[in-house]
DNA sequence: GATGAATGAGCCTTCATTCAT
DNA sequence: AATGAATGAAGGCTCATTCAT
């Protein structure tokens, strides 16, 4: 009857993202045990490597299963602009959480084996822009927005969200909140593509 | 009368760019030598580090200027759409050179000295929405440009622009030419902010 | 609970001594350790770099710290030269000891910082010479002794001494054994300076 | 007809006595070659190897070469005291130039070849003794001296002087002038082994 | 002959990983 | 299972030595 299991991963899991997201891939694994406040050699019987380590702690528990049938139940809403300020409120919150991590991770210098890179999925930015893409196109369908190329849009519109989040990690910087820029660029998008009345008519306010 | 001098620096810095954005900080300096073509000692001869190579090696020769000269005198001009067209192109060109070096340089996991800090400017992208921001703020002043706050939409504009660098350096994903994405997002964002007719009348085209 | 601990510093040190009497400061680690019977990585867990192995392996244990009070008590005793032998013998057999690693310390060409700078006190040559001098001066002061500078003829006996020690160390060369070195000299200065009836009768036999 | 040698060995020899003399074996050729004035590459041009250079500014050109015939021409002098200091004085000057550099070589952890190694000779300070045995020997001969192992005798005395310029070489510590040291020594040293009369009214004065 | 740029062998040091309890 | 002592491969950096002029 072996001692039971006293550490568990996401502890760290938490820590390695500390020392990570702060000193890159070359964060040593002992500050990580001080951190998580176990033993080095723990860390080892929970990752072989620290290269597993790190993309465990860079890796980003997908959190966008079923973004896809939310965003398309609300194609043809009844308020368009809050519809896609929900859908990029919910974006920008989670590029704030991935890109750091992605640039880690794309920085480190190791090479990510196939089963680690996003499951076979996309990354999740790419990932993003063809579930926007998909809602754009379904929102042209309708004749709500009128956009000759969707997928080119939709890359610009994550890019503007995805560069708030950037510029937030890597420069500290930001121009306003989130939530105000959120409605900025929408706004600024339906102004410019949409054919709905009522959007229009919202602009004035 | 000594033996004449062989190497440059810019072979070195080349040399360490190839391997700095293949691996990281952790890329070898043995390596790096063999690329340049060199002996291991000669890096130490031009450089005192390592970190030094590095920062030389991910800096970029600002070449920003006299954009700011060039683009007010483009204010007001005849084709609004080309002239943005034509600043997007310039600064997507120079992104997607500097991205991936600001991308390595900010998760090295090294302490970057202040002098290497862009001394004493702001980074590249977060000069380049400021340049912008006044450029708006200018064609809103004479009145082409209807938007209430210039930063944040210059702030989306660049976003956009640099997450296609962005997703080209760590994705390797594209969604079509640089050239056609700037021509999209800029006639985008004309559509939805210029008040000018002329605009309107070429997006017909 | 974890593995216990195997190596102690003390047989670092002695390898250290070992390869650093031999090669000066440019004996190599790995020898040492392979000396040591240990890996290389394991000395650097005791001692944070080369410098502090070495000096730590140079500095010597103080065993002076006692030698005043002995030698002031017998000031003044019935055998003036074996109480005098008695004192050079145990310089002697000190000095043996401390001679080659003061010249090595002082000849490795890195700079000692104070607190192994014999921690404060003088070195032990010094510091013999002035424990040396307040016993030939008590023993002037009690007749027994006719010097009129005991601290120079203090450093010219430990000079006699340390000169053995030196000569062993740097040429292997003895004149004879350091006992009856250590009487020679003894006998030679009493006959010297002491107005000792009884040393005088000591000389005939 | 080439171009006349500009660079001579002494200049050489003494940058490198006084690098060696401050760092040991690891003080750098480049540092030579500054303080020499001259460049790196023309130091191997003279010496082969480093080491050779070390050894040449180690070495110390032999001076003692006429001593003997010297000294013995004095033995039986009137003034036994002021012949014998004179030896003394000879001695320690020679010793003070001759300690530090043994010292380093000593300690270099650099193997001397036989042909540097004194030239077959004993290295300078047993020389000294072996010189001096002889002296006394001779003064013992014609019943000047009365001491039974003239050769511990030699090496004590030797061994005051070696001291006096050992302590100043390590520790920068004089117990008084080079002089008056002699003549306290040569002084107690007579005073002890002279069996002439001249000698024990001098020391009245 | 003199120069100093270029070289590369070699060493100290780090730190991920293993191992004995 | 958990610990942290021990390991040793690997890499940055130095500096004696060579080389082209």
């Amino acid at each position: 009857m072996p001692r039971p299991v006293s550490i568990d991963r996401s502890q760290i899991i938490e820590a390695a993202r500390t020392v990570f997201l702060r000193n890159g891939f070359r964060g040593k694994t002992t500050e990580i045990a001080r951190i998580a406040g176990i033993s080095e050699g723990s860390i080892f019987k929970h990752f072989k490597t620290k290269s597993n380590l790190f993309l465990a702690a860079m890796a980003s528990e997908t959190g966008e299963e079923n973004w896809s049938a939310e965003w398309m139940s609300s194609v043809g809403s009844h308020d368009f602009q809050s519809s896609l300020e929900n859908i990029g409120n919910k974006i920008l919150q989670r590029l704030r959480m991935i890109v750091p991590r992605l640039i880690m991770a794309s920085s480190s210098g190791i090479t990510i084996p196939k089963q680690y890179q996003f499951q076979g999925c996309p990354p999740p930015p790419i990932q993003h822009i063809e579930l926007l893409t998909r809602f754009f196109q379904a929102e042209v369908d309708i004749g709500r927005l009128s956009i000759s190329n969707p997928q080119v849009h939709a890359h610009a519109f994550i890019g503007s969200l995805s560069h708030f989040a950037w510029c937030e990690a890597m420069f500290d910087y930001k121009p306003c909140t989130p939530t105000s820029y959120v409605r900025s660029i929408v706004t600024s998008f339906l102004s410019a593509h949409s054919s709905c009345k009522i959007t229009k008519s919202q602009l004035r306010k």
